[in-house]
DNA sequence: AGCAAACCGGAATGCCTTATCCGATTCTCG
DNA sequence: CGAGAATCGGATAAGGCATTCCGGTTTGCT
Protein backbone atom coordinates (compact mmCIF):
# COMPACT_ATOMS: atom_id res chain seq x y z
CA UNK A 1 0.00 0.00 0.00
CA UNK A 2 2.42 2.87 0.95
CA UNK A 3 5.33 3.00 -0.83
CA UNK A 4 7.37 3.74 2.10
CA UNK A 5 6.04 1.42 4.62
CA UNK A 6 6.01 -2.20 3.20
CA UNK A 7 3.71 -3.67 6.30
CA UNK A 8 0.27 -3.92 6.76
CA UNK A 9 -2.52 -1.20 6.72
CA UNK A 10 -2.97 -1.83 10.13
CA UNK A 11 0.64 -1.38 11.26
CA UNK A 12 0.68 2.40 9.47
CA UNK A 13 -2.28 3.41 11.07
CA UNK A 14 -1.01 2.44 14.65
CA UNK A 15 1.82 4.86 13.69
CA UNK A 16 -0.22 7.57 13.03
CA UNK A 17 -2.29 7.66 15.84
CA UNK A 18 1.67 7.32 17.56
CA UNK A 19 2.07 10.54 15.66
CA UNK A 20 5.46 9.15 14.19
CA UNK A 21 4.63 8.22 10.54
CA UNK A 22 4.31 11.89 9.13
CA UNK A 23 6.89 13.97 7.32
CA UNK A 24 9.27 15.69 10.12
CA UNK A 25 8.22 19.06 8.49
CA UNK A 26 4.38 18.04 9.00
CA UNK A 27 5.02 16.82 12.81
CA UNK A 28 7.08 19.90 13.14
CA UNK A 29 4.54 22.16 12.24
CA UNK A 30 1.63 20.50 14.80
CA UNK A 31 4.41 20.86 17.49
CA UNK A 32 4.40 25.07 16.43
CA UNK A 33 0.60 24.59 16.57
CA UNK A 34 -0.31 23.49 19.36
CA UNK A 35 2.44 25.88 21.16
CA UNK A 36 0.82 28.70 19.81
CA UNK A 37 -2.33 27.51 20.11
CA UNK A 38 -1.40 27.21 23.96
CA UNK A 39 -0.76 31.21 23.83
CA UNK A 40 -3.70 32.12 21.94
CA UNK A 41 -6.27 30.38 23.29
CA UNK A 42 -4.63 31.24 27.15
CA UNK A 43 -4.56 35.07 26.59
CA UNK A 44 -7.34 35.20 24.57
CA UNK A 45 -9.92 32.30 25.87
CA UNK A 46 -11.67 29.89 23.53
CA UNK A 47 -12.99 32.58 21.30
CA UNK A 48 -9.99 33.41 19.88
CA UNK A 49 -10.07 32.37 16.01
CA UNK A 50 -8.38 29.72 14.14
CA UNK A 51 -7.11 32.29 12.20
CA UNK A 52 -5.27 34.41 14.81
CA UNK A 53 -3.74 30.83 15.87
CA UNK A 54 -2.51 30.36 12.03
CA UNK A 55 -1.01 33.81 12.25
CA UNK A 56 0.56 33.47 15.78
CA UNK A 57 2.06 30.12 14.76
CA UNK A 58 3.09 31.40 11.14
CA UNK A 59 1.42 29.12 9.03
CA UNK A 60 -1.33 29.11 6.93
CA UNK A 61 -4.94 28.73 7.93
CA UNK A 62 -5.65 25.47 5.43
CA UNK A 63 -2.18 23.66 7.54
CA UNK A 64 -3.74 24.52 10.76
CA UNK A 65 -7.42 22.49 9.09
CA UNK A 66 -5.41 19.53 7.85
CA UNK A 67 -3.74 18.86 11.47
CA UNK A 68 -6.96 19.85 13.44
CA UNK A 69 -10.35 19.21 10.77
CA UNK A 70 -12.08 20.90 13.55
CA UNK A 71 -11.63 23.33 16.62
CA UNK A 72 -12.84 20.92 18.96
CA UNK A 73 -9.90 18.76 18.05
CA UNK A 74 -7.24 21.43 17.93
CA UNK A 75 -8.90 22.65 21.63
CA UNK A 76 -8.30 18.99 22.65
CA UNK A 77 -4.89 18.45 21.80
CA UNK A 78 -4.23 22.00 23.38
CA UNK A 79 -5.73 21.04 26.63
CA UNK A 80 -5.28 17.38 27.22
CA UNK A 81 -2.05 17.91 29.28
CA UNK A 82 -3.72 20.68 31.02
CA UNK A 83 -6.86 18.32 31.74
CA UNK A 84 -4.11 15.80 32.52
CA UNK A 85 -2.60 18.61 35.52
CA UNK A 86 -6.25 19.06 36.78
CA UNK A 87 -6.85 15.07 36.77
CA UNK A 88 -3.66 14.49 38.90
CA UNK A 89 -3.96 17.38 41.32
CA UNK A 90 -6.25 15.09 43.49
CA UNK A 91 -3.32 13.33 44.09
CA UNK A 92 -1.13 15.92 45.16
CA UNK A 93 -3.99 17.11 47.32
CA UNK A 94 -5.03 13.40 48.48
CA UNK A 95 -1.06 13.06 49.86
CA UNK A 96 -1.80 16.55 52.13
CA UNK A 97 -1.89 14.81 56.05
CA UNK A 98 -4.26 17.70 56.47
CA UNK A 99 -8.04 16.91 55.14
CA UNK A 100 -8.98 20.29 54.99
CA UNK A 101 -5.97 21.50 54.05
CA UNK A 102 -5.66 18.97 51.11
CA UNK A 103 -9.46 20.44 50.03
CA UNK A 104 -8.66 23.90 49.91
CA UNK A 105 -5.55 23.59 48.62
CA UNK A 106 -7.19 21.79 45.73
CA UNK A 107 -9.58 24.14 44.80
CA UNK A 108 -7.47 26.88 44.61
CA UNK A 109 -4.77 25.13 42.92
CA UNK A 110 -7.82 24.52 40.01
CA UNK A 111 -8.90 28.38 40.17
CA UNK A 112 -5.25 29.53 39.78
CA UNK A 113 -5.07 26.93 36.34
CA UNK A 114 -8.45 28.49 35.24
CA UNK A 115 -6.82 31.71 36.21
CA UNK A 116 -3.50 31.22 34.09
CA UNK A 117 -5.47 29.89 31.20
CA UNK A 118 -9.14 31.84 29.91
CA UNK A 119 -9.34 29.27 27.39
CA UNK A 120 -8.96 26.09 30.33
CA UNK A 121 -11.50 28.15 32.55
CA UNK A 122 -13.89 27.69 30.01
CA UNK A 123 -13.63 24.16 29.35
CA UNK A 124 -13.74 23.24 32.98
CA UNK A 125 -16.94 24.28 32.77
CA UNK A 126 -17.88 22.31 29.68
CA UNK A 127 -18.60 18.58 28.69
CA UNK A 128 -17.20 17.40 24.91
CA UNK A 129 -19.13 14.15 24.65
CA UNK A 130 -17.25 13.97 20.90
CA UNK A 131 -14.27 14.35 22.80
CA UNK A 132 -13.30 11.10 24.93
CA UNK A 133 -9.71 12.41 25.82
CA UNK A 134 -11.31 15.63 27.79
CA UNK A 135 -14.31 13.33 29.11
CA UNK A 136 -11.70 10.65 30.41
CA UNK A 137 -9.63 13.22 32.55
CA UNK A 138 -12.98 15.50 33.56
CA UNK A 139 -14.18 11.72 35.23
CA UNK A 140 -11.34 10.53 36.89
CA UNK A 141 -10.82 14.59 38.28
CA UNK A 142 -14.42 14.11 39.51
CA UNK A 143 -13.51 10.83 41.12
CA UNK A 144 -10.93 12.13 43.10
CA UNK A 145 -12.55 15.04 44.50
CA UNK A 146 -15.40 13.04 45.98
CA UNK A 147 -12.38 11.07 48.18
CA UNK A 148 -11.47 14.86 48.91
CA UNK A 149 -14.89 15.71 50.00
CA UNK A 150 -15.34 12.50 51.78
CA UNK A 151 -12.10 13.19 53.60
CA UNK A 152 -12.33 16.53 54.80
CA UNK A 153 -16.20 16.01 56.00
CA UNK A 154 -14.73 12.87 58.35
CA UNK A 155 -12.43 15.59 59.70
CA UNK A 156 -15.43 17.56 60.47
CA UNK A 157 -13.84 20.46 58.83
CA UNK A 158 -16.25 20.31 55.32
CA UNK A 159 -19.79 21.07 55.87
CA UNK A 160 -22.22 17.91 55.42
CA UNK A 161 -24.17 19.63 53.07
CA UNK A 162 -20.92 20.56 50.33
CA UNK A 163 -21.40 18.59 47.32
CA UNK A 164 -19.17 18.07 44.71
CA UNK A 165 -21.36 20.27 42.11
CA UNK A 166 -20.91 23.08 44.72
CA UNK A 167 -17.28 22.80 42.73
CA UNK A 168 -18.80 23.14 39.69
CA UNK A 169 -20.64 25.82 40.73
CA UNK A 170 -17.33 27.45 42.13
CA UNK A 171 -15.55 26.93 38.88
CA UNK A 172 -18.69 28.79 36.69
CA UNK A 173 -19.06 31.74 38.81
CA UNK A 174 -14.75 32.19 38.80
CA UNK A 175 -14.69 32.06 35.25
CA UNK A 176 -17.21 34.97 35.13
CA UNK A 177 -14.59 36.80 37.43
CA UNK A 178 -12.03 35.75 35.59
CA UNK A 179 -14.04 37.01 31.70
CA UNK A 180 -14.98 40.29 33.27
CA UNK A 181 -11.97 41.38 35.16
CA UNK A 182 -9.16 39.56 32.68
CA UNK A 183 -5.86 41.72 33.27
CA UNK A 184 -7.59 44.56 34.34
CA UNK A 185 -7.90 42.66 38.15
CA UNK A 186 -6.09 39.74 37.43
CA UNK A 187 -6.49 39.19 41.28
CA UNK A 188 -9.72 39.81 42.03
CA UNK A 189 -10.50 35.78 42.05
CA UNK A 190 -8.41 35.14 44.79
CA UNK A 191 -10.94 37.31 46.90
CA UNK A 192 -14.40 35.49 45.46
CA UNK A 193 -12.39 31.88 46.17
CA UNK A 194 -11.56 33.05 49.43
CA UNK A 195 -15.02 34.11 50.22
CA UNK A 196 -16.40 30.66 48.91
CA UNK A 197 -14.02 28.48 50.63
CA UNK A 198 -14.57 30.38 54.29
CA UNK A 199 -18.40 29.55 53.50
CA UNK A 200 -17.63 25.39 52.66
CA UNK A 201 -15.93 25.48 56.38
CA UNK A 202 -17.96 23.51 59.38
CA UNK A 203 -19.71 24.46 61.12
CA UNK A 204 -22.74 25.46 59.03
CA UNK A 205 -24.30 28.96 59.31
CA UNK A 206 -27.33 27.99 57.62
CA UNK A 207 -29.46 25.73 55.44
CA UNK A 208 -28.68 26.29 51.93
CA UNK A 209 -30.69 25.91 48.60
CA UNK A 210 -30.57 22.43 47.21
CA UNK A 211 -27.94 21.77 44.72
CA UNK A 212 -28.94 21.71 41.18
CA UNK A 213 -29.34 17.87 40.16
CA UNK A 214 -26.15 16.41 38.40
CA UNK A 215 -27.91 15.70 35.77
CA UNK A 216 -28.92 19.37 35.21
CA UNK A 217 -25.83 20.64 35.40
CA UNK A 218 -24.15 18.20 32.74
CA UNK A 219 -26.80 18.98 30.10
CA UNK A 220 -25.66 22.66 31.12
CA UNK A 221 -22.20 22.02 30.57
CA UNK A 222 -23.10 20.11 27.81
CA UNK A 223 -24.62 22.58 26.27
CA UNK A 224 -22.36 25.60 27.09
CA UNK A 225 -19.80 23.03 24.47
CA UNK A 226 -21.91 23.36 21.65
CA UNK A 227 -21.65 27.56 21.48
CA UNK A 228 -17.97 27.52 22.44
CA UNK A 229 -16.88 25.92 19.03
CA UNK A 230 -19.49 27.25 16.79
CA UNK A 231 -19.12 31.06 16.31
CA UNK A 232 -22.48 32.67 17.51
CA UNK A 233 -25.12 30.00 16.01
CA UNK A 234 -28.29 29.06 17.71
CA UNK A 235 -29.17 31.22 20.15
CA UNK A 236 -32.48 29.57 20.49
CA UNK A 237 -35.79 28.49 17.94
CA UNK B 1 -38.59 75.32 8.99
CA UNK B 2 -40.65 72.55 9.93
CA UNK B 3 -43.48 72.08 7.79
CA UNK B 4 -46.27 71.44 10.57
CA UNK B 5 -44.60 73.39 13.55
CA UNK B 6 -44.01 77.13 12.89
CA UNK B 7 -42.50 77.24 16.35
CA UNK B 8 -38.98 77.48 16.75
CA UNK B 9 -36.65 75.01 15.91
CA UNK B 10 -35.48 74.30 19.46
CA UNK B 11 -39.02 73.40 20.53
CA UNK B 12 -39.61 70.68 18.04
CA UNK B 13 -36.57 69.08 19.66
CA UNK B 14 -37.50 69.69 22.89
CA UNK B 15 -40.76 67.64 21.61
CA UNK B 16 -38.84 64.91 19.88
CA UNK B 17 -36.77 64.70 22.92
CA UNK B 18 -40.14 64.30 25.11
CA UNK B 19 -41.19 61.46 22.77
CA UNK B 20 -44.11 63.25 21.41
CA UNK B 21 -43.71 64.78 18.26
CA UNK B 22 -43.13 61.74 15.68
CA UNK B 23 -45.66 60.17 13.87
CA UNK B 24 -48.19 58.15 15.97
CA UNK B 25 -47.29 55.20 13.86
CA UNK B 26 -43.93 55.33 14.41
CA UNK B 27 -44.31 55.81 19.00
CA UNK B 28 -46.41 52.41 18.17
CA UNK B 29 -43.52 50.72 16.66
CA UNK B 30 -40.67 52.17 18.81
CA UNK B 31 -43.04 50.99 21.85
CA UNK B 32 -43.18 48.00 20.26
CA UNK B 33 -39.55 47.47 19.68
CA UNK B 34 -38.61 47.85 23.34
CA UNK B 35 -41.03 45.29 24.26
CA UNK B 36 -39.97 42.76 21.77
CA UNK B 37 -36.14 43.59 22.31
CA UNK B 38 -37.23 43.30 26.51
CA UNK B 39 -38.05 39.96 25.36
CA UNK B 40 -35.58 38.87 23.04
CA UNK B 41 -32.19 40.11 25.51
CA UNK B 42 -33.75 38.50 28.53
CA UNK B 43 -34.14 35.34 26.90
CA UNK B 44 -30.97 35.53 24.69
CA UNK B 45 -28.65 37.67 26.52
CA UNK B 46 -27.33 40.86 25.24
CA UNK B 47 -25.38 39.06 22.37
CA UNK B 48 -28.92 38.60 20.58
CA UNK B 49 -28.79 40.06 16.87
CA UNK B 50 -30.52 43.19 15.94
CA UNK B 51 -32.19 41.16 13.52
CA UNK B 52 -33.61 38.46 15.90
CA UNK B 53 -35.10 41.23 17.66
CA UNK B 54 -36.62 43.48 14.38
CA UNK B 55 -38.08 39.82 13.38
CA UNK B 56 -39.35 39.17 17.26
CA UNK B 57 -41.11 42.84 16.52
CA UNK B 58 -42.25 42.28 13.45
CA UNK B 59 -40.57 45.23 11.82
CA UNK B 60 -38.06 45.52 8.98
CA UNK B 61 -33.99 45.47 10.29
CA UNK B 62 -34.16 49.39 8.94
CA UNK B 63 -37.02 50.18 11.33
CA UNK B 64 -34.98 49.29 13.86
CA UNK B 65 -31.91 50.84 13.26
CA UNK B 66 -33.72 54.08 12.47
CA UNK B 67 -35.31 54.07 16.12
CA UNK B 68 -31.98 53.10 17.66
CA UNK B 69 -28.71 54.39 15.39
CA UNK B 70 -26.92 51.79 17.44
CA UNK B 71 -27.18 48.53 19.42
CA UNK B 72 -26.42 50.36 22.30
CA UNK B 73 -28.77 52.79 21.86
CA UNK B 74 -31.45 50.18 22.09
CA UNK B 75 -30.09 48.63 24.92
CA UNK B 76 -29.93 51.81 26.94
CA UNK B 77 -33.88 52.03 25.97
CA UNK B 78 -34.59 48.23 27.15
CA UNK B 79 -32.60 48.61 30.88
CA UNK B 80 -33.37 51.89 31.64
CA UNK B 81 -36.43 50.90 33.31
CA UNK B 82 -34.69 47.89 35.20
CA UNK B 83 -31.37 49.80 36.01
CA UNK B 84 -34.58 52.55 37.91
CA UNK B 85 -35.31 49.35 39.64
CA UNK B 86 -31.68 48.20 40.61
CA UNK B 87 -31.66 51.51 42.37
CA UNK B 88 -34.84 51.91 44.22
CA UNK B 89 -33.95 48.96 45.54
CA UNK B 90 -31.60 49.81 47.69
CA UNK B 91 -34.74 52.56 48.94
CA UNK B 92 -36.63 49.10 49.68
CA UNK B 93 -33.60 47.52 51.49
CA UNK B 94 -32.99 50.87 53.42
CA UNK B 95 -36.84 50.72 55.03
CA UNK B 96 -36.20 47.05 56.14
CA UNK B 97 -35.75 47.31 60.10
CA UNK B 98 -33.04 45.16 60.45
CA UNK B 99 -29.97 46.40 58.98
CA UNK B 100 -29.05 42.64 58.39
CA UNK B 101 -32.00 41.60 56.46
CA UNK B 102 -31.68 44.69 54.65
CA UNK B 103 -28.47 43.97 53.39
CA UNK B 104 -29.13 40.02 52.49
CA UNK B 105 -32.48 41.22 50.77
CA UNK B 106 -31.11 43.54 48.57
CA UNK B 107 -28.56 41.23 47.51
CA UNK B 108 -30.59 37.98 47.00
CA UNK B 109 -32.91 40.85 44.89
CA UNK B 110 -29.98 42.06 42.90
CA UNK B 111 -28.98 38.74 42.09
CA UNK B 112 -32.68 37.66 41.51
CA UNK B 113 -33.08 40.14 38.26
CA UNK B 114 -29.73 39.07 37.06
CA UNK B 115 -31.74 35.73 37.38
CA UNK B 116 -34.57 37.00 35.68
CA UNK B 117 -32.86 38.65 32.92
CA UNK B 118 -30.17 37.51 30.99
CA UNK B 119 -29.22 40.47 29.31
CA UNK B 120 -29.56 42.64 33.01
CA UNK B 121 -26.91 40.25 34.28
CA UNK B 122 -24.37 41.22 32.04
CA UNK B 123 -25.37 45.20 32.26
CA UNK B 124 -24.74 45.36 35.96
CA UNK B 125 -21.26 43.98 35.26
CA UNK B 126 -20.62 46.31 32.69
CA UNK B 127 -20.12 50.50 32.39
CA UNK B 128 -21.07 52.28 29.90
CA UNK B 129 -19.39 55.52 29.71
CA UNK B 130 -21.54 56.88 26.50
CA UNK B 131 -24.99 56.12 27.70
CA UNK B 132 -26.05 58.52 30.83
CA UNK B 133 -29.11 57.00 31.81
CA UNK B 134 -27.27 53.88 32.73
CA UNK B 135 -24.41 55.54 34.39
CA UNK B 136 -26.62 57.43 36.31
CA UNK B 137 -28.48 54.90 37.61
CA UNK B 138 -25.27 52.98 38.24
CA UNK B 139 -23.87 55.95 40.55
CA UNK B 140 -27.08 55.68 42.17
CA UNK B 141 -27.23 52.15 43.10
CA UNK B 142 -23.64 52.37 44.29
CA UNK B 143 -24.53 55.14 47.09
CA UNK B 144 -27.46 53.56 48.48
CA UNK B 145 -25.39 50.32 48.46
CA UNK B 146 -22.70 52.53 50.48
CA UNK B 147 -25.53 52.81 53.18
CA UNK B 148 -26.44 49.45 53.45
CA UNK B 149 -23.34 48.09 53.75
CA UNK B 150 -22.63 51.21 56.83
CA UNK B 151 -25.77 50.19 58.88
CA UNK B 152 -24.88 46.24 58.39
CA UNK B 153 -21.34 46.71 59.76
CA UNK B 154 -22.23 48.79 62.69
CA UNK B 155 -24.90 46.74 63.51
CA UNK B 156 -21.99 43.94 64.07
CA UNK B 157 -23.79 41.30 61.27
CA UNK B 158 -21.72 42.07 58.49
CA UNK B 159 -18.11 41.41 58.41
CA UNK B 160 -15.68 44.54 58.75
CA UNK B 161 -13.46 43.63 55.76
CA UNK B 162 -16.59 43.17 53.15
CA UNK B 163 -15.97 46.46 50.84
CA UNK B 164 -18.84 47.45 48.06
CA UNK B 165 -16.23 45.74 45.68
CA UNK B 166 -17.39 42.26 46.73
CA UNK B 167 -20.95 43.33 45.69
CA UNK B 168 -19.22 43.64 41.73
CA UNK B 169 -17.31 40.49 42.26
CA UNK B 170 -20.42 38.74 43.25
CA UNK B 171 -22.20 39.93 40.50
CA UNK B 172 -19.62 38.93 37.90
CA UNK B 173 -19.72 35.31 39.53
CA UNK B 174 -23.72 35.24 39.33
CA UNK B 175 -23.42 36.16 35.58
CA UNK B 176 -21.03 33.27 35.05
CA UNK B 177 -23.24 30.74 36.97
CA UNK B 178 -26.14 31.89 34.97
CA UNK B 179 -24.72 32.07 31.77
CA UNK B 180 -23.61 28.91 32.14
CA UNK B 181 -26.14 26.98 33.62
CA UNK B 182 -28.94 29.00 31.62
CA UNK B 183 -32.43 27.21 31.96
CA UNK B 184 -30.86 24.00 32.78
CA UNK B 185 -30.24 24.58 35.77
CA UNK B 186 -32.40 27.82 36.61
CA UNK B 187 -31.96 27.62 40.47
CA UNK B 188 -28.75 26.90 40.98
CA UNK B 189 -27.70 30.82 41.52
CA UNK B 190 -29.51 30.70 44.81
CA UNK B 191 -26.98 28.26 46.24
CA UNK B 192 -24.04 30.09 45.09
CA UNK B 193 -25.76 33.24 46.46
CA UNK B 194 -26.67 31.41 49.56
CA UNK B 195 -22.43 30.37 50.04
CA UNK B 196 -21.58 33.86 49.78
CA UNK B 197 -23.65 35.59 52.23
CA UNK B 198 -23.10 33.26 54.85
CA UNK B 199 -19.57 33.71 54.27
CA UNK B 200 -20.55 37.81 54.60
CA UNK B 201 -22.04 36.96 58.09
CA UNK B 202 -19.73 38.45 60.90
CA UNK B 203 -17.98 37.37 62.77
CA UNK B 204 -14.82 37.02 60.18
CA UNK B 205 -13.57 33.15 60.05
CA UNK B 206 -10.52 34.17 58.67
CA UNK B 207 -8.28 36.67 56.49
CA UNK B 208 -9.13 37.62 52.68
CA UNK B 209 -6.90 38.79 50.21
CA UNK B 210 -7.11 42.50 49.08
CA UNK B 211 -10.11 43.28 47.06
CA UNK B 212 -9.14 45.11 43.83
CA UNK B 213 -8.78 48.09 43.33
CA UNK B 214 -11.67 50.38 42.82
CA UNK B 215 -10.39 51.75 39.44
CA UNK B 216 -9.60 48.44 38.28
CA UNK B 217 -12.70 47.18 38.56
CA UNK B 218 -14.01 49.94 36.63
CA UNK B 219 -11.35 49.54 33.95
CA UNK B 220 -12.74 45.50 33.93
CA UNK B 221 -16.52 46.89 33.43
CA UNK B 222 -15.91 49.75 31.22
CA UNK B 223 -13.67 46.83 28.89
CA UNK B 224 -16.62 44.33 28.91
CA UNK B 225 -18.94 46.93 27.55
CA UNK B 226 -17.26 47.41 24.18
CA UNK B 227 -16.99 43.93 22.94
CA UNK B 228 -20.75 43.65 24.07
CA UNK B 229 -21.73 46.09 21.32
CA UNK B 230 -19.53 44.92 18.97
CA UNK B 231 -19.78 41.08 17.95
CA UNK B 232 -17.00 39.81 18.39
CA UNK B 233 -13.97 42.28 17.01
CA UNK B 234 -11.16 42.95 18.90
CA UNK B 235 -9.46 40.41 20.95
CA UNK B 236 -6.15 41.58 21.59
CA UNK B 237 -3.61 43.46 19.61
C1' DA C 1 -58.23 65.63 -1.90
C1' DG C 2 -53.55 66.53 -2.51
C1' DC C 3 -48.90 66.42 -1.48
C1' DA C 4 -44.47 66.45 0.87
C1' DA C 5 -42.25 64.76 4.68
C1' DA C 6 -41.75 61.00 7.53
C1' DC C 7 -41.75 56.30 7.73
C1' DC C 8 -41.48 51.56 6.13
C1' DG C 9 -39.18 46.92 4.66
C1' DG C 10 -35.93 44.30 2.16
C1' DA C 11 -31.72 44.14 -0.27
C1' DA C 12 -27.00 45.28 0.00
C1' DT C 13 -22.29 46.36 2.35
C1' DG C 14 -18.40 45.14 4.90
C1' DC C 15 -16.33 42.54 8.42
C1' DC C 16 -16.08 38.64 11.09
C1' DT C 17 -16.24 33.57 11.76
C1' DT C 18 -15.28 28.16 10.52
C1' DA C 19 -14.11 25.35 6.93
C1' DT C 20 -12.67 23.78 1.98
C1' DC C 21 -10.25 23.93 -2.70
C1' DC C 22 -6.44 23.81 -5.53
C1' DG C 23 -2.17 25.11 -7.57
C1' DA C 24 2.66 25.50 -5.92
C1' DT C 25 6.31 23.79 -2.94
C1' DT C 26 9.01 20.47 -0.27
C1' DC C 27 10.25 16.19 1.55
C1' DT C 28 11.39 11.18 1.10
C1' DC C 29 12.65 7.20 -1.07
C1' DG C 30 14.70 4.65 -4.76
C1' DC D 1 19.27 13.26 -8.39
C1' DG D 2 14.72 12.65 -9.98
C1' DA D 3 9.74 11.36 -9.48
C1' DG D 4 5.77 11.26 -6.81
C1' DA D 5 3.29 11.88 -2.82
C1' DA D 6 2.62 14.57 1.24
C1' DT D 7 2.36 19.09 2.72
C1' DC D 8 1.98 23.93 2.17
C1' DG D 9 -0.66 28.53 1.95
C1' DG D 10 -3.57 31.96 -0.25
C1' DA D 11 -8.05 32.42 -2.33
C1' DT D 12 -12.60 31.10 -1.67
C1' DA D 13 -17.11 29.37 0.06
C1' DA D 14 -21.01 29.77 3.27
C1' DG D 15 -23.13 32.04 6.96
C1' DG D 16 -23.69 35.42 11.04
C1' DC D 17 -23.17 40.02 12.55
C1' DA D 18 -24.12 45.42 12.80
C1' DT D 19 -25.17 48.93 9.91
C1' DT D 20 -26.63 51.59 5.47
C1' DC D 21 -29.22 52.49 1.08
C1' DC D 22 -33.14 53.07 -1.58
C1' DG D 23 -37.59 52.64 -3.72
C1' DG D 24 -42.30 52.23 -2.21
C1' DT D 25 -46.05 53.38 1.39
C1' DT D 26 -48.40 55.94 5.04
C1' DT D 27 -49.58 59.98 7.59
C1' DG D 28 -51.18 64.38 8.69
C1' DC D 29 -51.49 69.18 7.52
C1' DT D 30 -53.65 72.36 4.25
Amino acid sequence: MSPRDPHTEASADAAVSAGQSRRIDAERNRGRIIAAARTVFGRDGLNASMASVARETGVGIATLFRHFPRKEDLLAAVFADRMKAYAQATDAALAEPDPWHGFTGYIQDVCAMQAADRGFADILTMNFPGVPELETYHAQAYEGFLELIGRAKNSGQLREDFTSRDLVLLLMANAGVLSATADAAPDAWRRLVAWMIQSFQAPARGPLPDPPEDAALYEAMRRTSQSATAPETGKRR
